[in-house]
Order: C-alpha cells, then sequence, then structure tokens
DNA sequence: TATTGTTATACTCTATAACTATA
DNA sequence: TATAGTTATAGAGTATAACAATA
C-alpha cells in the first residue's frame, strides 16, 4: 500500500488499531479454549498482582465499568479461579483475591497467548522486535489510563 | 505498575489496544473541528490514493462494511469534498473520486493529527520514535487485512 | 444520606437481511 | 438471475439509571 512512496506512514492510530485487532484476534481462541473471556483474563491478571478490597476498585485499575465485570467475577468464581468474600468489616463491600488454580491458570493462558504474540511479531528480526517491545511498554505506561479518554473524546 | 518487576511486560494486545484508544482519542477532536467522522476520513484519504469504480470495493480496501460507509459518503458528498458519480458504462456503480477541496481538507487535518500523535510520542527519544514508527508500520503492513480477523475469531 | 454491588434500560456500533434499480 | 447501492432490522458491547442491602 505504501512500498512506492517510502517516506509516506499510516497515522499511528490506524497502525495501532490494526496491531491491536490483530494480537486481540489471535489470543481469542487461546482463552476460549481455557474458558476465560478477555475481561476474566484481564480480572485473573490484576489479581495475581494482589488483592484488592473493593469491585469497583478493581474495575477501575482494568478500565472496566463496575457493572460490566460482574458477570466475569461470577464465572470465575464458580471456575473457583477467584475468591470474592464479603468484608467482615463493611458487609457491602467484596474482597476479591486469586485461588492457586487461578494462578495456574493465567500461566498456561499467558504462556499460550505469547505463542501467537510471537507468530505475529516474527516478522520483525530479533533486535527490532525486542526494542519495538520495549517502545510501546514505555508508550503504553505513559499514556492516559482509559478512564480520562472518554473526557478527552467529548470535545 | 511493572517498574518493581523489569523483565515483565504487558501482552501486546493489551498494549497495543490501549496505544490505538490514546490516539484514536486525540484524533477525535481534530476530525471534529473540521466536520469529518472517523470513517469520513479514511474514505478521504482511500480516495486521495486513487478513484474507485465501485462503493463496495472502497469498503473492502478500508475493512469496512459496504452498509456502513454509505452516511459518510453522503456527508463528503454533500460538503463537495467527493464526487459520486453513477458510471455511464453501468450505471448500478458509483464512481467515486476525491475533489480539490477534499485532497485540501485531507491535508490539513492530516497535519493536525500529526501534531497530536507527537504529543503522545515524544514520552520516547527521537531515534526510539523513529524506530518505533518503521517497526510498528512494518506489522501493520504483514498483518493479515481486517476482513479475515472476524474468521479466526470465530474459533 | 452515602456507598457497594446488582439489575434494568438505553445507546452506539456493527453485521445481516430485505428491498430497488439496473444489468 | 445476478449485482450495486440502499434501507430496515437485529445483535453485541458498553454506558447510564434505578434498585436493594449495608453503613
Amino acid at each position: 500500500m505504501s512500498d512506492w512512496r517510502p517516506s509516506w506512514r499510516d497515522d499511528v492510530a490506524a497502525m495501532a488499531t490494526r496491531l491491536a485487532r490483530a494480537t486481540t484476534a489471535a489470543e481469542l481462541p487461546v482463552l476460549r479454549r481455557h474458558d476465560l473471556s478477555m475481561w476474566g483474563y484481564v480480572v485473573l491478571a490484576a489479581l495475581t498482582e494482589g488483592p484488592v478490597r473493593t469491585q469497583a476498585a478493581l474495575a477501575r485499575t482494568i478500565g472496566a465499568d463496575k457493572t460490566r465485570i460482574i458477570g466475569d467475577l461470577d464465572d470465575l468464581q464458580h471456575q473457583g479461579l477467584i475468591r470474592r468474600e464479603p468484608d467482615p468489616a463493611d458487609r457491602r463491600a467484596h474482597l476479591l483475591s486469586v485461588t492457586e488454580a487461578g494462578r495456574r491458570r493465567l500461566e498456561t493462558v499467558r504462556a499460550g497467548i505469547r505463542e501467537q504474540e510471537e507468530r505475529l511479531l516474527e516478522r520483525l528480526p530479533a533486535g527490532d522486535r525486542e526494542r519495538f517491545l520495549r517502545a510501546l511498554q514505555a508508550l503504553a505506561d505513559a499514556l492516559p489510563p482509559d478512564d480520562e479518554l472518554g473526557q478527552q473524546e467529548i470535545r
């Protein structure tokens, strides 16, 4: 599409969107094979970093709405991958933590996802690949969290 | 989030999605200021590469459904940014091409978008930035087009 | 009264199906 | 009958509003 005009490049948003779609599409079969939804996987990963005191706090840290992770929490709990216990000190809140089974499931799935990623990234020479991932991580860490983007969009 | 564990990195899909959301959110105000929708902008950019003989063909090249660009084509035409003329040889088909005004509008908007991108990318050292963009472009060009991802997703 | 989790509702975006006009 | 474009309908994903329990 651009080889006849070597100095030209697509918009970053367009390229990032294409990469995001492709990598997400590559992940989905892995998640399905291990009975996890995309959000379920994100929740599991977040809880593996440490327990959380309320569902709302968990939702904030992963950039989700508190109402849309409820089904995933139900499912993860039923599968025995997370614990969800009423806080004795404040019985409105639910203490969330990952179980040993959840930790194992996450590692298995993450390994499968890494395999798929490698398949897509191997079009880059090994050195470029590492530099690319480091730069992408640096950017992602520096970007405004999802919560603040909605407001930007308005005007 | 990851500084205490330097060898760790997020999934590529997660990082790419965050980058895509942030850059898209940064683009939207620019587009709005110049009365273009996201798809309108993509259409305008595609037609600036050359005229197209049918709407369906245009939709395919930009990875959109033929039904969902109709409103954008209407709008672009009313704004005088594109021409949409029945093909004399086959009056079912609509010949699509960009006008001079459309070309100018695209250049203006693209410049504004580049400014916003710079703002986000300036967190990377200049050399890294260039290498990152080249790698991202190489990956985006090599990735399967959007059309084929849907099928992958199914299983 | 305020907050946590939940359920119900509405809205946006997209895909699918049905229609028209040409061929 | 087949195809290009269009319109109407339905579906998925998300956000907003309303609700029950607890503080």
